[in-house]
DNA sequence: AACAGCTTGTGAAAACATTCACAAAATAAA
DNA sequence: TTTATTTTGTGAATGTTTTCACAAGCTGTT
């Protein structure tokens, strides 16, 4: 299969959004001039972007509503549901923890681990936060698809070899470091501190 | 000024955090090469990121760790402090709050915005939180630069209009929905579900 | 059945970003 | 001083992504 661009994949997951929002609006058609607006792109964009993959429009008409929906959850792997660990309790972990927007997608956590005696065996919902030392094994055990890394900076690698050893193949990484991992493996980055900073450099060049 | 693209100015954020490491290390120069491994991308990239902006290394030796470390901030704008608005008090909203790294690198909070009756007056490190009323006038009189948007999707578009009205500039959104701003004001979104969902992409996909 | 009005799907062109490759400059050693 | 070694800065080459532009296909109308 061709090699689908990043840029592509996060745009899916635009196009996604603005399917659910027609949907939930009770509109049954869509054209690829309307996604793009909605997305801020062009229509061209859009078709090309969809063209990856298959043709999934009517033309004269645009796209079923439904049908788009049904057809990018496919491709972006949402029709199945992913189980997933959380490593570090701490105040960003917890407010992710209780982010309703990743269950109603799919994404499950199933396991909460941290280091602090404070926090092992706290009640998070209808789980227990468990010692960062069971980790390993549970990632195996519960067959964890995807780990969400929210330790402090200097822990954040350490935690990723032991993930990556454990099997999982995909790492969504808060701290703000730039981690090694094997080319097997998925990794985003989520780093507030880059998005400041390009903020900043918008500020002073217009 | 030619052009900057996001991506080189994602990058020399990067390099900013490892000439700290590096600074932090002791070391005093540093060559294209070494900067380029830590951040995973090619020495060439890392002096074509540089020359945009003009020429900081010696031939022969590389880079002087404290000169680029300075040059990199004054590109970015980071040897100014920035003045920082939170709209919305809630679980990412607090978190962020308490993120000493934005503190460290010259962003300030100044104010927090909530409508929740039961969240205005709450004393957050030595401020209050205030009532979303109050925050229009606010904006303009604190001379904020800079707001995070972490209020629910549906309240979002309607923060970020009164917001640019206030003359901000610069966004940095949270809230899972593409927002419209004039093109004088710099946005940057911050979407978790946008990267979850690209992990689970590459994880069907190899 | 033919025509008008839209919108898709897609090669080709244009724009943009990365990598190559090497002359130029700096240092250190002979 | 000359030579060997290192690493920058940068045009040119290559690779990738976006945009353009239009034939092909679908619907509704006459
Ligand atoms: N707070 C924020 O808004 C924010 C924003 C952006 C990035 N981050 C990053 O996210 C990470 C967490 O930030 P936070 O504010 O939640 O910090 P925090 O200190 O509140 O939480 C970190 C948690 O990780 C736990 N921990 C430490 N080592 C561990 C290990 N080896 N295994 C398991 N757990 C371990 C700690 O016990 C703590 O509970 C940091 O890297 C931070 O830079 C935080
Ligand atoms: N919690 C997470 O981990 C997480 C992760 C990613 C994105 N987000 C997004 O961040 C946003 C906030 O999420 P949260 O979990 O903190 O929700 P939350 O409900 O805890 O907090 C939202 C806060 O915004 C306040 N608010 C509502 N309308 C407002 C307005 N017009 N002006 C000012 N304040 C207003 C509410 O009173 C509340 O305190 C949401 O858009 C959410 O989708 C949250």
């Amino acid at each position: 299969m061709k090699k689908i661009s990043e840029s592509t994949v996060r745009r899916l997951s635009l196009y996604l959004r603005f399917l659910q929002e027609a949907s939930d609006g009770g509109l049954d058609t869509i054209s690829s001039d309307e996604l793009a607006q909605r997305g801020g792109t062009t229509s061209a964009q859009v078709r090309k972007d969809l063209s990856f993959f298959g043709s999934f429009g009517k033309r004269g008409l645009g796209y079923s509503v439904p049908e788009l929906l049904r057809q990018i959850q496919e491709i972006l792997g949402l029709s199945r549901s992913w189980k997933v660990a959380l490593v570090g309790a701490g105040k960003i972990g917890s407010a992710l923890f209780s982010y309703r927007d990743f269950q109603l997608r799919g994404f499950h956590i199933r396991a909460v681990f941290d280091t602090d005696p404070t926090k092992v065996g706290a009640a998070w919902g209808d789980l227990t936060v468990r010692d960062d030392g069971e980790m390993d094994a549970a990632l195996r055990e519960q067959g964890i698809d995807m780990v969400i890394v929210a330790v402090p900076a200097e822990a954040a690698q350490g935690v990723v070899d032991r993930v990556v050893k454990a099997g999982v193949r995909a790492i969504l990484n808060f701290a703000p470091i730039r981690l090694r991992v094997p080319s097997s493996v998925a990794l985003r980055n989520v780093d507030m501190t880059v998005e400041l900073e390009g903020l900043s450099f918008a500020l002073i060049n217009r």
